[in-house]
DNA sequence: GGGTACATGTAATCAGTTACATGATTTA
DNA sequence: TAAATCATGTAACTGATTACATGTACCC
């Protein structure tokens, strides 16, 4: 076997972006990650630039550099990076989900906090829970009709997760006003 | 003021960690981890021995080297850790949530796998997602009362995430055993 | 008395981030 | 034609991870 696992999580959605939209450029792939997998897995965009470059270099993207004004890098799958991706999708995703979020790490030291600090925390959380909900819910609207059906569905856990944190927030702000708990 | 900004979220949780279980060696900050924020913010155990040396430069933690057998480090938080942790949970936590989830990526890319393959996907995340739900309720149970309340607030939010995310996955098997878009 | 699991750390590497840099297009 | 914004990249740095390494206690 040629290359053992040189490959990242990172490569695997370039590979995915590149199979699934055709020959693209590192803009347009930015342009998708912005509305879609960024939302949950988000990674600067300096990546889709460095690592396309990388999976070409191991033979599973092609690029043809455009002639005309801007000479843009298309980038397009070939064979082995099909190959590639098929085997990753069809191995067992074992790591246990990584919910990293700042406020429940907050929450988690809060009997370190003052209690207004907690409340603020509480508030602003519920808020931009609330807000990231009804973004989602405008998502779905706008792409609704164009997105295929799996990705509809990651969207579909993002709006019942923020649907659940806000509500969480809700509580948690209720309590930290009645004051419990600043032991 | 003296030193700008040279803290991270692990420097941080090592703070808050500190702050809340006295002094503490770095193995017990592993365990304490291990059943706790280490389910949503995981870390390798080989930070906790690394950032508390940092803070101690930083004069933000204070360390006692035991003379009996094994020497041990144990740390304990300074005025100055205390406050820097507080100014830390007194700021807005603004970043969004990530979340993490190998499943939800290739689902994303679903429309490029074989059905096979999508529905052993989400056989294997409804299951896991069921078990981590059932481990998060036996946690429940077993540090229930002596867990602080907004630990077990984040515990809280662990369970309706892992409930939600089971009942996610068994409406994918379905569609997916359905057969539906594979466009 | 040797094997196994617990406990404690260090060092090298590298993926991912931050920061920089510049070209092309639009707009006012 | 200046300014702003969109588009396209590169380079340096570093926090986090991986991998290694060794000690201690227990138990069979």
């Amino acid at each position: 076997m040629p290359e053992p696992q040189k490959l990242t999580t990172t490569s695997y959605v370039v590979l995915g972006l590149v199979s699934a939209r055709g020959p693209i450029t590192s803009y347009e792939m930015k342009r998708t990650v912005a509305r879609s997998i960024g939302y949950f897995w988000p990674f600067p965009h300096s990546q889709l630039y460095a690592e396309p470059a990388r999976l070409v270099g191991l033979g599973l993207l092609g690029e043809e550099v455009e002639q005309t004004g801007r000479k843009r890098r298309r980038f397009r799958i070939t064979a082995a990076g099909r190959e590639a991706l098929s085997r990753w999708l069809a191995e067992p995703a074992s790591e246990p989900t990584e919910i990293r979020d700042l406020g429940m790490l907050k929450l988690f030291f809060g009997t370190q906090a003052r209690r207004e600090d907690l409340v603020a925390l509480a508030t602003e959380q519920h808020l931009a829970h609330q807000r990231r909900y009804e973004e989602y819910v405008a998502l779905h609207a706008a792409f609704g009709h164009t997105a295929g059906l799996w990705e509809l569905a990651t969207l579909e856990v993002g709006t019942r997760y923020e649907r659940m944190a806000a509500e969480f927030w809700a509580e948690i702000l209720e309590r930290a006003r009645a004051g419990i708990a600043v032991s």
